[in-house]
DNA sequence: CGTTTAATTGAAAGCAGTCAAACTATGTGG
DNA sequence: CCACATAGTTTGACTGCTTTCAATTAAACG
């Protein structure tokens, strides 16, 4: 069951990743029904204030959660990559409090809400893994917290660099040679509380310092132990891994 | 059964500012085994890093969410009013991810796990409840996100009382003349990613522009809808009373 | 009262922002 | 294949919000 060849396969290692799923769960989730759509970089997924209708697994491609103030500054509250639930929360709250937008193309599953709830329903193991995936990016969201609230620049990328580079290898998603870093420098700077033009000096402030090579959009870490050191990185908070269920 | 005096008074509120609970839940909730404490400011109820054994209400007084950096500074990711459940996230994950603090003395109810659980799968309405809760808390970080990366001093105070304010008087607590802030402008400085000192400059500010008038921790808003502006307030992101269920 | 903690204020320094321009990569149409 | 347009990156000079450091005042507490 575990070898098949399904679009849904990073979903159900993601959901693995955190509580064991039973056999006769995995093969739940592979019947899922849904919708399998293509969405152009910037579509939005989930916008604020209208109320949910289905809820969305990234298959392919990243994309992240947005909030924007008045005055129209953005902050980017969350990133998703592939295998990542795009709005669990839909199924129990009825109104979207932040945006959800594909950063790059992106290939997603539009399940039904209601789907999912019967799914949940019927198999314990499946909604605990379900709040366990919400929980998990609660958790996310407090380091990210902690790291535009308390941590400077150079320190505040290289942690998103970090986490970036964790989540992927988690996912059988990371090659040998780094990674390519789907975001532009603006985007990093929405992510970080910071400007593209301060993104840009401090990327370089990582690479000037031999933290990092960078081709392009292509990130290398030149020591992942000194890496860790500079993002005063630790991966507790992913929760990957430590929920026995 | 809602006239009662109970000390879990406040928490059914709570519960029921977002989703309808029948009468009996209310009744099962009640009916909850567990310690009533007393705890001290600063003491600490969930240590990151350590595994849960109970989950706390908060009955009375203050609580915060805290997470440090490497060099010790401190970044505030929560903030507890009574009513409050203090760690929901335990029944579900077996390492905490934060810090749980009282900000002042504080009465709270230690439930063991168990007994939540066993509701929790008794009944689907309290595990709705439970996780609207969850996901609740989930956007308000993600509005202190939003604050704290995007917003500048002024307006990034003048929201978290603005939020404070709102979520006193949802239960019930906010008096006519404004609220005494529970927290030391140290406090209020590691919530918003600040210094004091720059806390304290900030408060004349709005005070020195008549949005608020303070004696001592006491703080009332000379305008409503004024300091909403000021504060680039919106409370849709509280998700109060909009969940039917 | 004396002691401790919190609030307040001033002066100076620094990290990150703003503004503007140049440069590079990518993509499109002729 | 080139010319052009567009989006993104890079760099410099200058500004400014917030921090840092230090000292003073006020409030809370036994």
């Amino acid at each position: 069951m575990a070898d098949i060849d399904s679009p849904l396969n990073l979903v159900v290692r993601r959901l693995r990743h955190q509580t064991h799923l039973s056999e006769e769960d995995v093969g739940k989730l592979y019947a899922l029904p849904g919708e399998y759509r293509v969405l152009e970089a910037g579509s939005f997924i989930v916008r604020e204030g209208e109320p949910p209708r289905h809820c969305a697994f990234l298959l392919s491609g990243f994309a992240f959660r947005q909030k924007l103030t008045n005055s129209g500054a953005r902050q980017i509250v969350g990133l998703q990559i592939p295998g990542d639930a795009l709005d669990l929360q839909s199924l129990y709250l009825d109104v979207a409090d932040h945006n959800v937008q594909a950063l790059t193309r992106a290939e997603i599953l539009l399940v039904p809400r209601s789907a999912i709830q019967r799914l949940a329903e019927a198999s314990p193991g499946i909604a605990h893994a379900i709040i366990v995936n919400i929980l998990t990016e609660a958790s996310i969201t407090r380091e990210w917290l902690l790291n535009v609230g308390r941590r400077d620049a150079r320190t505040r990328l290289a942690h998103l660099l970090c986490e970036f580079a964790t989540r992927m290898d988690a996912q059988g998603l990371a090659g040998e040679g780094g990674y390519e870093l789907p975001m532009t420098q603006e985007q990093l700077g929405d992510a970080l509380g910071l400007t593209s033009v301060h993104i840009n000096r401090t990327l370089k402030v990582l690479e000037g310092e031999g933290a990092l090579v960078r081709q392009g959009r292509r990130i290398r870490f030149t020591d992942w132990k000194n890496m860790r050191r500079i993002a005063d990185f630790s991966d507790i908070y992913l929760h990957i891994g430590d929920q026995t269920g």
